[in-house]
DNA sequence: TCGTAACTGCGAACGACGTTTGCAGTTTAC
DNA sequence: GTAAACTGCAAACGTCGTTCGCAGTTACGA
C-alpha cells in the first residue's frame, strides 16, 4: 500500500495503525480486511514494495567485488530513504518476490567466484547489515553522543569520544572498504 | 526486571506485557508504575541486564584481534540465549550503563590499534552485527529454505539452495574468518 | 498515644490498537 | 427478474499501555 508507505516515511512504523492507513484512505479499518488478512499482511507488502527500489540490478560486468559494491550502496540508500525498513528486515515473512530477486541478483554476480553457497549466503548476509549499519549510523553516533550519562566509569570511550569526529568523507570511505575487506575475506580463500 | 526476562526468554518479546509481568509477579499491572514509569523504561532494563551477562571482560593480553574475537563470542552467545534482545538493540534508549561498559572494554582492547576513533566506532558496530547475524543464522536460514515460494524465477538462488548446505563446523570457521577479515580491514592502513 | 502527613499497592477506567461480525447496498449470472 | 455472490463499513470485542483515585500502611512530631 502506497498510502501506508507514506505514513511510515513520515510519522515511523507505530504511525502505520490500519485506523490511520483507512483514514488516509478515506475509508474505514475494517474495509482494509477485504484485501488484507492482517496487519503484518501489510507490513510484509510495504517491504517487497520498497524492495523493488533496488531495481535495476547492476549488469554483472566487470570486478563481481565492485558490483557488490554497488548492489550495497543501492541498498543503503533504500535504507536511509525508508527507515522504517530495518525494523521490518528481521521479521522472516518480509522475504517477498523482490526481497529473492535481489538475493538472486547477488547470487548471479558471485556466480564467477569459487566458495560454497553458504559462504555467499553470510556473504550477503552481512553485505546487507553492513549496508543497514551504515544507513543507520548517523542516527546511532548522535545518541550516543547525548546520553546523559557521566562517561567517567569509561575511560576509554571518553578519550575516544574528545577527539575531533572523523569527516563525513572518511565515514563513506569506511563503507566501501569495510564491505570490501569483508566480502574479499568470505569468498576468497 | 527478572520476571520480564523470563517471560521474554520463554515466549518472546511481544509477551511481556505489563500485566504478565505483574501476573508474575502475583501483583497487579498498575503497581509496576511504581518502580517504572512505562514499558519502555522496563524494556530498557532488561536490554541491560543481560548485557551484564558478558561480563567478565578478556584481559587485553597477547593479540588485540584474537580478544576482540572473544568478545564477539561473548556477544553472540548472549543473543542466542535472549533472541529478544536483537529486537531490543535497535532502540537507541537501550543504550545503559552495562552497554557503555562493554562499548569502553572494546575500545580498551583496540587502545594498541592506531586507527581514527571513529574507525573503531564502526568497528564495534559491525562487530556487534556480525554477532547478531550469525546469532540469527540458523532460524534466517530455514525460514528461508521453507518458504512456499516457486523459485524458478530466480535460477541462481535455486542453484544455491540445491547445493548440500554446509557443516555446522564450517559456519563456526565462517563466524570467525569474517570477523577477522572485517576488523582487519576496519583497523589497519 | 494520638493525628497527620507521606507513601504504597491496586481495582477500575480510558483511549487506542488489531480484528471479527453482521448487515445493508451493489454487482453478477442465469 | 430473481438469486447468489461480492463489497464497504459501523459497531463491538478483547487486549494493550497508562492514569486516577482510594483504601491501607508507615513515619514522625506533639
Amino acid at each position: 500500500m502506497t498510502a501506508a508507505i507514506a505514513i511510515a516515511d513520515a510519522d515511523g512504523l507505530a504511525a502505520v495503525s490500519m485506523r490511520a492507513v483507512a483514514a488516509r484512505l478515506e475509508t474505514g479499518a475494517a474495509s482494509l480486511y477485504r484485501y488484507l488478512s492482517s496487519r503484518d499482511d501489510l507490513l510484509d507488502l510495504m517491504a517487497d514494495r520498497v524492495a523493488a527500489e533496488l531495481r535495476p540490478y547492476p549488469e554483472p560486468d566487470g570486478d563481481w567485488l565492485d558490483t557488490l559494491v554497488r548492489l550495497a550502496r543501492a541498498q543503503r540508500a533504500v535504507h536511509e530513504r525508508h527507515p522504517w525498513l530495518f525494523e521490518l528486515s528481521q521479521r522472516a515473512s518480509a522475504i517477498g518476490p523482490e526481497a529473492l530477486a535481489f538475493f538472486d541478483a547477488c547470487l548471479r554476480v558471485m556466480a564467477p567466484v569459487e566458495a560454497p553457497s553458504a559462504a555467499k549466503f553470510e556473504a550477503i548476509g552481512m553485505m546487507n547489515g553492513v549496508a543497514i549499519l551504515f544507513a543507520r549510523k548517523r542516527a546511532a553516533g548522535e545518541s550516543l553522543t547525548f546520553v546523559g550519562f557521566d562517561l567517567t566509569p569509561y575511560p576509554h570511550l571518553l578519550a575516544a569520544l574528545s577527539r575531533p569526529a572523523a569527516t563525513p568523507a572518511a565515514a563513506m570511505d569506511l563503507f566501501e572498504r569495510a564491505l570490501r575487506s569483508l566480502l574479499r575475506g568470505l569468498l576468497t580463500a
